[in-house]
DNA sequence: TAGTTTTAAGTTTTT
DNA sequence: CTTAAAACTA
């Protein structure tokens, strides 16, 4: 096949993947089906355009639909072509971040944008619709979020698709308006406005057709209008543009995905080449036939056969388990004995389910069997409510007119701003078009509201000074004259007497973290939930560290603040990308599991309503279909479905019936266990691990030795008699293992007095500290073995 | 008003 | 069962 003069890196290619890589001129649409090597053809292509077609790497936009894909294509490309990495590869909505940071001038946007995630619209719109439950303002949210998916603004005709009810185009207008004056965007913003720019002002997309002659977009099956529309406008008649997807693979419809959008790329695209990658280098025969028997149900697909390149392997096995306790112990078992015999590693192995809430009980299980694991998305991280509230200091230091921000932080701590001082500053600000810092200050109120409001902008001013000042992250600027200012003894109530901020001070590093760590410190923020902590044994001050330790490398100044807050709202995994990669187990979504394969995979949960989800119709069905798909082709050599007879969700335990995919896959390529062993002992009827008593995998002699060797901080046999008591008054033994249904095994490190009662220190084995209150003793602290 | 207690309501999937 | 909203008390 090797043609003469051909660089070596297109030997691995086949025909089409080749044909692929060397096709130029027209529009290219590759139809890539699972497994196929689309992501192989795509960075060859974008190192064969540099080498062999002499391209300037930076004249190269290579658009992806998540920011790990992105990297990842970064990283093949280079390897083949340093020079790859000039290259633009980005997703969608950070391109058109990129974009209005630089044009969105054009728009009346100003550069110093922050961009809104959902819960800030649903904040913002409950604002404009006051009085109005929470669900329904949800409802306008998402279609808000749906019309700007579909390019339509409040006035366009075809809004009524979106929803029918006459108020929505008034609310969608005004949201707008309210979004214009703040000056910040959504999601659909990131989208509809770059396309809107384009079109409307010539002069700019000439600019920038002259800058990219190649524009590439992967996972094109989950574009949506908007996209395209974006596309479009970014390609001129000279632009080599090509496309890559699988109809089959399309999960996104509920976020706006138009499959269409790649049905109709021939006609939307003139003149437009389709080639088909339809070998599959990944899964078995079995798999495939298995997982294309489902989809294949679907009416609206082009229509495809895989050949498995690997042919034969065992059967995707079936097993019924009695309940969801149960279906996590098979998978453990199945894992454990494996990597055991040195079969797998624990990296081979992936546990897909449908909805996060679902990785629960297997990471409870894990933990307590040591299984290492980690959980992919749904980074809950960022939605919590410290990291909200020092992001919105954030926020509000850098747009200053951000109501969102203002309204969550201004009283937190408790400043004597009350909701009806609040309510005024942004109405005064809306009509007198002053932002919200200055009108806080200029705004008649009471007199206690009045000193709450300049403590507040006090802070943020400080932060500013300090942000401003200087363009160096080396320096240490923690004492700062301008710190020293503000007034940081506030009422400490019980928290000056057991010195809870001390004991767990925030650290500043270097970079951005200075203005985080100032601006958290100074407005009382930190403070506010070093208390909770005291009381409830969260860590949410240690989740702050986490979030300065993020910012340390960003510069301290405007630039990289904007930087920071972009990326906290783009990429969600930022903090795992950073990470390497570990051999443990992983647990994931069906939707997350896109782009990714794993040798040895479960499917989980397979019961109807859970997967397909509640009684979906049509084309719902479809896309559920299509998510079954996507899972089943993740697995290269085995492939285990599950499913439960019955299910404790919401605290109740239901019967559930068998998943209707199971009704409708191949059953002769599948291997149904049907034995029930697995009355499982240990397990009760309220569904937890009630007679476990010790874990059997030695819970007691070395791991504690351990534990007590590595902490020579304390000595048992030398308690003084204070701290005799303190254990007797706790329950508590310094040096007990426990297990914590989160954290997993630990032991105690020390008691402590306070005004509460006794608080009793962790140190877990992952290294985790953590305390709590003997009073309010969870039960999530678990004693086992006993004591040395 | 601020903080606590009681009651009700709710769970896809994600850039 | 967990979380959010509503009601209540100091």
């Amino acid at each position: 096949m090797r043609m003469a003069g051909d660089p070596s890196y297109l030997e691995p290619l086949n025909k089409e993947q080749r044909r692929a890589v060397l096709h130029t001129g027209k529009p290219l649409l590759i139809l890539a089906g699972a497994g196929s090597g689309k992501t192989r053809v795509i960075k060859t292509k974008i190192a064969w355009l540099i080498r062999e077609q002499g391209i300037d790497p930076r004249s190269i936009l290579a658009v992806t639909f998540t920011n790990k894909a992105a990297n990842e294509m970064a990283h093949r490309a280079r390897k083949i072509d340093e020079r790859a990495g000039n290259a633009m590869l980005r997703t969608f909505h950070s391109f058109g971040a990129w974009f209005l940071r630089r044009n969105g001038h054009l728009a009346g946007l100003d550069s110093g944008f922050v961009i809104y995630d959902d819960t800030d619209v649903v904040a913002l719109l409950s604002s404009i619709m006051e009085n109005t439950p929470k669900p329904e303002v949800k409802y306008f949210a998402h279609c808000i979020a749906r019309a700007k998916d579909y390019f339509l603004s409040p006035d366009d005709s075809e809004l009524a698709l979106i929803n029918h009810q006459k108020k929505f185009r008034d609310i969608y207008k005004q949201y707008e308006e309210r979004m214009a004056q703040i000056g910040n965007v959504d999601f659909g913003d990131l989208i509809k406005k770059p396309a809107e720019i384009l079109r409307s002002q010539p002069e700019v997309a000439k600019r920038f057709h002259d800058r990219f002659a190649v524009i590439m977009v992967d996972e094109y099956q989950d574009a949506n209008v908007a996209q395209f529309h974006l596309l479009k406008e970014l390609c001129s008649v000279s632009t080599y543009v090509c496309v890559v997807g699988d109809d089959d693979q399309s999960i996104y419809r509920f976020r706006g995905a138009e499959v269409k959008n790649i049905l109709d790329f021939p006609n939307s695209f003139a003149g437009a080449d389709i080639i088909r990658l339809e070998q599959n280098y990944r899964s078995t025969s079995p798999i495939l036939q298995a997982a294309s028997s489902v989809v294949n149900r679907n009416r609206d697909r082009l229509g495809k056969v895989l050949n498995a390149e690997k042919g034969d392997g065992p059967f995707p096995e079936l097993t019924t388990h009695i309940d969801q306790y149960a279906e996590a112990e098979f998978c453990a078992d199945k894992i454990e004995q494996s990597v055991k015999n040195k079969t797998t590693t624990w990296a081979d192995w992936a546990i897909l389910y449908r909805t996060n809430a679902q990785s629960a009980v297997f990471e409870t299980l894990f933990l307590r069997r040591r299984i290492p694991y980690r959980v992919v998305g749904s980074f809950k991280f960022y939605e919590r409510e410290e990291i909200k509230d020092a992001l919105a200091l954030l926020s509000f230091l850098a747009n200053p007119r951000d109501e969102v921000a203002f309204r969550r932080v201004v009283n937190k701590p408790t400043r004597g701003v009350g909701p009806v001082t609040v309510h005024n500053i942004i109405q005064a600000s809306i009509t007198g078009s002053s932002n919200l810092a200055e009108t806080s200050l200029t705004l008649q109120c009471s007199q206690k509201a009045r000193a709450g409001l300049k403590e507040f902008i006090n802070v943020i001013d400080n932060a500013k000074v300090l942000l401003g000042d200087h363009e160096d992250n080396t320096k240490d600027y923690t004492n700062n004259k301008y710190v020293k200012d503000v007034d940081v003894k506030r009422k400490r109530k019980k928290l000056e007497l057991n010195g809870a901020i001390k004991k767990q001070e925030l650290k500043p590093g270097k970079g951005l973290s200075i203005c985080v760590h100032n601006l958290l410190i100074n407005s009382g923020v930190a403070e506010y939930h070093a208390m909770e902590d005291e009381i409830s044994g969260n860590s949410k001050i240690g989740n702050l560290q986490e979030l300065l330790n993020a910012a340390i490398d960003y510069p301290n100044n405007r630039e990289g603040l904007l930087n920071f807050l972009e990326n906290i709202e783009l990429d969600r995994n930022m903090k795992e990308e950073t990470q390497n990669p570990q051999d443990t187990v992983t647990l994931i979504t069906f939707h997350n599991t896109k782009g990714l394969e794993f040798k040895r995979v479960f499917m989980t949960g397979l019961e109807q309503g859970i997967f397909p989800r509640e009684e979906k119709k049509d084309e719902e069905l479809e896309e559920e279909r299509r998510l079954f798909y996507v899972g089943a082709t993740r697995a290269m050599e085995e492939l285990y479905l599950t499913k439960c007879e019955q299910r404790t969700l919401y605290g109740k335990t239901m019967p559930m019936t068998p998943s209707l995919f199971l009704n409708e896959i191949d059953k002769s390529v599948i291997n149904e266990i049907k034995k029930k062993n697995d009355f499982a002992f240990g397990i009760t009827e309220r569904g937890g691990w009630q007679s476990f008593g010790k874990p059997s995998s030695s819970g007691k002699g070395k791991d504690q030795d351990d534990y007590l060797w590595e902490n020579k901080s304390f000595n048992p046999f030398q308690l003084t008699s204070a701290m005799k008591e303190l254990e007797e008054v706790s329950g508590w033994r310094i040096g007990q293992r426990l297990f914590h249904e989160n954290h997993g095994y630990g032991g105690v490190l020390k008691i402590k007095d306070s005004d509460d009662g006794p608080i009793v220190y962790v140190k877990f084995d992952n290294g985790q500290e953590k305390s709590f209150l003997s009073e309010y003793q969870s039960k999530a602290y678990e004693k086992i073995g006993d004591d040395w």
